[in-house]
Order: C-alpha cells, then structure tokens, then sequence
DNA sequence: GGTTCTCTGCCGC
DNA sequence: GCGGCAGAGAACC
C-alpha cells in the first residue's frame, strides 16, 4: 500500500524547518526521485513542492493569526528569507500579508448576485480569483453569508465588466460538462486542499462514494474528514462535491440543499 | 543571468 | 510497477 509511504512524505515535509527535496523524500521511502514524484502526485493530487509550499502558508496563517510580527510569522513558518517571501505574498496568502493582519482589510471583493435555473447565485471574485460561488433560494442571505466570511473586506457589487465572469459561472452551473477554465481563490488547509484537488478529478456525470474520495487521497479511514471539506467548499459546481454520494447511493448531503445536488447530477447525467 | 531543482512526457525493463 | 532521460520551466542565488 503506497498511500502510507505517501503518507510518511507528507509527515516528513510537515515535521522539516526547511522542506526537504525531492531527492531527500524519496530516499526516505525508498523509490527513485522519478517515481516517488509520480506516486506523489497521484496519491494526493499534489506534486511534493506543491504540498509543502500549501503547508508553509497555512503556517504562516496560523503564525499571524497568533499575532506575530510578519517578520517573525514569516521566518517561524519555514520560509528562508522576507525579502523572497514578500515576492509571492500575493499568491499564497491571496493578500497582502499586511492586509490579511488586519482582517483583509484593504483586499477588495468584487461580487454579483444572478438569478440560474438553481435559483439566486452569488459570485464573487478576489484579485486573485474567484473566491466565492453560493447558491440559495434567495439572493439576501448569499449577501449575509459572503458578508460575514469577508468581514473586513471592501465588498464590490457594481463592477463593471463582472458580469463576464458571472456569465462563465451560470454557464458553467447550466451545462457543468463545459468545465471552468478561470483562475480560483481555493482557500483552505492543506487536507482541504488535497479533497478539493481529488474533487476536480472527478469527471462530469460521474459519482464517487465518501470512502471512495478518501481512499484516493490516500487517507481510507479519514471518510468524515473528507466528507467535512467537501461540506466547506465554497464554490459551488466549480469544485465539484455535488459528485460524492454515500455508499448506498443516496446523495447524503449539500451545502446549497439537496434538490440542487439532484438536480446538478441529474443535469450531468444526461449528456 | 547562471545554476539548480521541479515537473512532465516518453520510453525501457 | 518502477526507473530513467530529455527538455522546458520555475525557483534560487
């Protein structure tokens, strides 16, 4: 079973001050750097680099969250030097790391409340992608919702041009065969990440089971874990956890209720 | 700007 | 299933 060895490089890249190379992990498992990268990669949807630069920021998260100096969070999260970290600020924290010490403060949210054959859908977009996709009965309480997780961000309802991006989603939530080719904001732990990746290889009009979606992260008994990140996707249809169903074959739950999960399988299933 | 590392497609056993 | 090469690209110094 190779999802254990995977699952000693991960713990090995989690434990290490400096993550190791690639040559270093596969010598620790015992495979050719050639292979380990490929089993990797396989296993968790992730390359090692990949995997260890996600870890690193959700460090250095929890380093700011503990109301460190960026400085001091910076270094205590694994990276070398501040200068090369403030070059990728932007990509890794989705924000300034200053702006995110202060509740994203200055980060500007552009979003846009539409009405699709699933009923209201709110789309909202961060500069550096599309951080948001909810869909409700009504378009007041997407608003609440987006609201409260971005509390301190500069909300932008009425930017002109949106209305592209918006289009793109509907289009994808009408006919989800199409696939969405725009850059997202997928903000989450590492786990989540790793569910999230396996979801976007589900293909379209297909259904994998919970254990089935844990299994291929290679955490077999991590089925609620798994089954909890799919609930905390907050992009709806573009990160597809409509396509997890229980074992028996009932939908189990969704986010944005049950009749739209149906409806999204259904809608697949016919083409 | 040069070097080293990562990543992927392809092939061989 | 595993190892390896080549070549492009990214990261690093």
């Amino acid at each position: 079973m190779h999802a254990n060895k995977v699952a000693m490089a991960c713990r090995l890249i989690e434990s290490a001050e400096t993550s190791p190379g690639l040559q270093q992990l596969a010598d620790h498992i015992g495979l050719s750097r050639f292979h380990f990268h490929r089993l990797f990669q396989s296993i968790t949807g992730l390359t090692p680099k990949a995997y260890a630069s996600a870890h690193k920021a959700q460090r250095l998260r929890q380093e700011l969250d503990a109301n460190m100096s960026i400085t001091d969070a910076i270094y205590a999260a694994g990276y070398g030097s501040s200068s090369r970290f403030y070059d990728t600020a932007n990509q890794r924290l989705g924000m300034q790391a200053s702006q995110y010490v202060h509740g994203g403060k200055q980060t500007q949210i552009y979003f846009a409340l539409a009405q699709c054959s699933l009923g209201a859908i709110l789309v909202a977009s961060s500069a550096k992608g599309v951080c948001a996709i909810a869909i409700a009965d009504a378009p007041e309480p997407l608003l609440l919702a987006l609201q409260d997780r971005f509390p301190a961000a500069q909300l932008i309802g009425d930017e002109p041009g949106f209305e592209l991006l918006v289009a793109r989603v509907i289009a994808l939530v009408e006919s989800p065969k199409l696939g969405l080719d725009l850059p997202l904001d997928v903000q989450g732990t590492v786990f989540q990440q790793r569910v999230w990746q396996a979801l976007g290889e589900i293909p379209c009009g297909t259904t994998v089971t919970y254990s089935e979606l844990a299994s291929r992260i290679g955490m077999p008994k991590a089925v609620r874990a798994v089954a909890s990140a799919c609930a905390a996707n907050t992009l709806a249809v573009a990160i597809p956890c409509h396509r997890v169903v229980r074992q028996d074959g009932a939908l189990s739950g969704y986010r944005w209720g049950l009749a739209r999960k149906q409806a999204l399988l259904a809608k697949e299933a016919e083409d």
